[in-house]
DNA sequence: CTTTAATTTTAGTCTTGGCTAAAATTGTGT
DNA sequence: ACACAATTTTAGCCAAGACTAAAATTAAAG
C-alpha cells in the first residue's frame, strides 16, 4: 500500500501528475467507455432470462430506452466478440464468455449499488449513479468499497 | 433524507424497477457522456491557465491523450455552446460559463479523489477512478460524500 | 530578415451507437 | 387456414469523437 497521508478536504492537491499519467488516466476512460455498452447488454441479457426465461430484442430495447434496431445492430457486435448467441428471428443467449462478464457484471454493480446505499443515499439515487460509476471502479477501488461494506454491516450484527 | 434501510451485502435484491425507470437510468448514463468531453475541456483549460498562464491546444492534446486536430474540432463545438473563446491560431480562454463549469467540475473532482483516498485507495489510483467516476456522481451523492469526508476528516483532529 | 521548426487548422476518413422507414418473419385470433 | 398484429431485421441516415495527411500560420534561430 502506497504511504497513508490522510488527505483531508485541507489537503486539495492541484493535479501534480506528469502529463502522460493523466493522458492515460482519459485514455482509461476513453477505453472503459467502449466496454460499456457490451456489459449493459450482457448483464441485461441474463437478468432478462432469470425473470422472463429468454431475452428478446424488443424487451433490451425498451429496458435501455433504446429501438429495436439499435439493439439489433449491437447484438450483431456482441456476436461478433463472441459474448452472445442468437439465430435470426429468435431469442438471444450468452455464451460462456458472456455469462462470466454478465456475472462479474453484476457482482460490481450490486457491491456498487450497496455501497452507495451504506453511505445512506437512497435506492433511486443509487441504482441510478450506480449505472454509470460500475464501469468506471478499477479493482482496487472495488475491493475498498467492499472492505467499507464488511465493516459497515458490523454495525448490524 | 429518504428511510435509511440499512442494507448490507446479505440484502442484495435483484434489480425489481419498472423498465423505464430502468430505461431513464440508462439514459441519464448517456446523456452524461455527452457532457463529459465538454466537462474534460473546460476544467483541463482551467488548469493549463492556472499552471502555464494559458491554454494552447497542443498541450490539451497532449494532457488528453489525443491529436491536435482532434483538440480543434471539439474546441469549435465549446465555442458553440458558449463555453470558450478562441480566435484562430491563438491560446484558448474559458467563457464566464465555462469558468463556472469548470469550477464546480473542479470541486466535484476534488471532492471525489478526496473521497476515494479516505477509502484507503492509493493517490494513483484514486485519481484514475475519478476521472471516470465524477461525470456520473449526483449531487445526492456527492453530499454523501462530502458528508462521509467530515466525518472522516474528524479522526484527525 | 529569412529560413526552418513548431503549432494550428482544414479536409477527409473511420467507428460507435443512436434514429426512421420499410421489408421480412413470426405469432395470434377467428 | 388466413388475415392481422407484433416482432425482428435490413437499409440508409446522422452526430460524436477519434485519426492521418497536408496546408496555413506563427514562432524561433541563424
Amino acid at each position: 500500500m502506497t504511504e497513508l497521508k490522510p488527505q483531508t478536504s485541507e489537503t486539495l492537491s492541484t493535479d501534480d501528475r506528469q502529463p502522460d499519467a493523466q493522458a492515460t488516466g482519459f485514455a482509461v476512460v476513453r477505453q472503459a467507455h467502449e466496454s460499456e455498452m457490451a456489459e449493459d447488454y450482457v448483464e441485461l441479457i441474463a437478468d432478462l432470462i432469470d425473470t422472463r426465461g429468454e431475452a428478446r430484442p424488443i424487451d433490451i430495447a425498451e429496458c435501455l430506452g433504446v429501438k429495436p434496431p439499435t439493439v439489433t445492430k449491437n447484438i450483431s457486435r456482441l456476436k461478433a466478440e463472441g459474448l452472445v448467441r442468437s439465430e435470426k428471428y429468435r431469442a438471444i443467449f450468452l455464451t460462456e464468455r458472456g455469462q462470466a462478464l454478465a456475472d462479474s457484471c453484476k457482482r460490481r454493480h450490486r457491491t456498487v449499488v450497496a455501497f452507495l446505499i451504506s453511505l445512506g443515499i437512497d435506492v433511486e439515487n443509487a441504482e441510478r449513479d450506480a449505472e454509470g460509476i460500475e464501469h468506471h471502479v478499477s479493482d482496487t477501488t472495488l475491493a475498498a468499497f467492499e472492505a467499507h461494506l464488511r465493516k459497515f454491516s458490523r454495525k448490524f450484527e
